[in-house]
DNA sequence: TACGGTTGCCTAAAGGCTTTAGGCAACGGA
DNA sequence: TCCGTTGCCTAAAGCCTTTAGGCAACCGTA
């Protein structure tokens, strides 16, 4: 819940910053959703006016890049930490879920992290570290230097196409539940990387 | 190319209907991409006034569901055209390009077809279509009912998140390039139904 | 403690987008 | 030719973004 007049009485500074912009952009995401996150409804929370944002970021754009960058970086960390003494299967299905869950108790941020960035922008992301993640999910199957290119991209494919998919509704109205086809596809994928050459 | 005073002399009725506008908007979709397809860039186009859309659409979110709609039946069209006389990996193959040539020809419109839509709006456009298609494809693979669903999910999962990670920059700077991938992919793909029991 | 520079949030203002209400004129059928 | 309908118009209110300039609170220093 964003609380407005977190700093207090309304006369004294309310102590904004980039970040504190950020992560309070990025639980109002969570409330409204990302679309409607804008400097206005940031300001109205914080209990300042819009224009005392624009100190502290250029502009809308470079809000919501950091509020992508946020959900970017959190999902790395929950990635590391899942993936941790894990190998294979295991591990696959480790990050896959750091994904799955991570959508679902944070829409408005995993709908930030979707945003398209610069080079120089995605760079200076945890982008980088997602990369990583996958490899050495990947590390578990005997795959050569290619081939694990390919299979970086096979992950990130499945998981970002089912959990956007899951998560705009279109596995709602069929049965069986998208849990099973979720477990299922897990199954295949790790099929899939054992035999791959 | 989207050009304005379409209808002739300005004083001359533009002839607007919400089909018309629809067009114009996915055009312009592609030229300028969908998040700047605004009620204003539309009647700047068309030489009219802004309020004069609002006889036809009710509202901007109305315009771009009519949007939506109008790449969805375009896709499932080729997805059709492109699924004739074809069976097995050829079919796969085939109905994966369709989405992937589409959102390189036509980036705006794809999307736009992204956008959530309820229940009832999806309903109303070419969605259904599209899973029968998938179903169509799965025929020249041997599955049983239920694992007929998995794949389809399996399949929109795929096909969604490679053609939007690849629309995104996401496989860009690294080699081998997206199309070594997505053969790749496919036959993988292939593979794991061919052999789903 | 008093001072002075820096920083933070303010007011003001311009410009764009959306939506509603009401009006006039062009169009098409009788 | 006339008349009802339809289509696009003007007007207006409300919200959002962004820039410019100002005052006061804050912090380090003497």
């Amino acid at each position: 819940m964003v609380t407005g007049f977190e700093g207090g009485a309304r006369v004294a500074r309310a102590g904004l910053t980039p970040d504190r912009l950020a992560q309070t952009g990025a639980e109002l995401a969570d409330e409204i959703g990302f679309e409607q996150v804008t400097a206005s409804a940031l300001a109205r929370h914080f209990g300042v006016q819009v224009a005392s944002l624009y100190s502290h970021v250029r502009n809308t754009h470079d809000l919501k890049v950091r509020i992508a960058a946020l959900a970017l970086a959190e999902m790395a960390d929950n990635a590391a930490t899942a993936l941790a003494g894990r190998s294979g299967r295991d591990a696959l299905a480790a990050l896959g879920n750091v994904y799955r869950d991570y959508a679902r108790a944070h829409p408005g941020r995993y709908a930030a992290a979707q945003i398209r960035l610069t080079p120089e922008e995605a760079a200076a992301t945890a982008g980088p570290r997602h990369s990583e993640m996958m490899r050495a999910v990947l590390r578990g199957y005997d795959l050569s230097e290619e081939d694990q290119v390919h299979a970086v991209r096979l992950l990130g494919s499945i998981f970002h196409g089912f959990v956007s998919l899951e998560q705009s509704g279109g596995f709602d109205h069929s049965t069986p539940n998208s849990e099973t086809s979720w477990t299922r596809i897990l199954d295949s994928l790790d099929a899939t990387l054992r035999t791959w050459g």
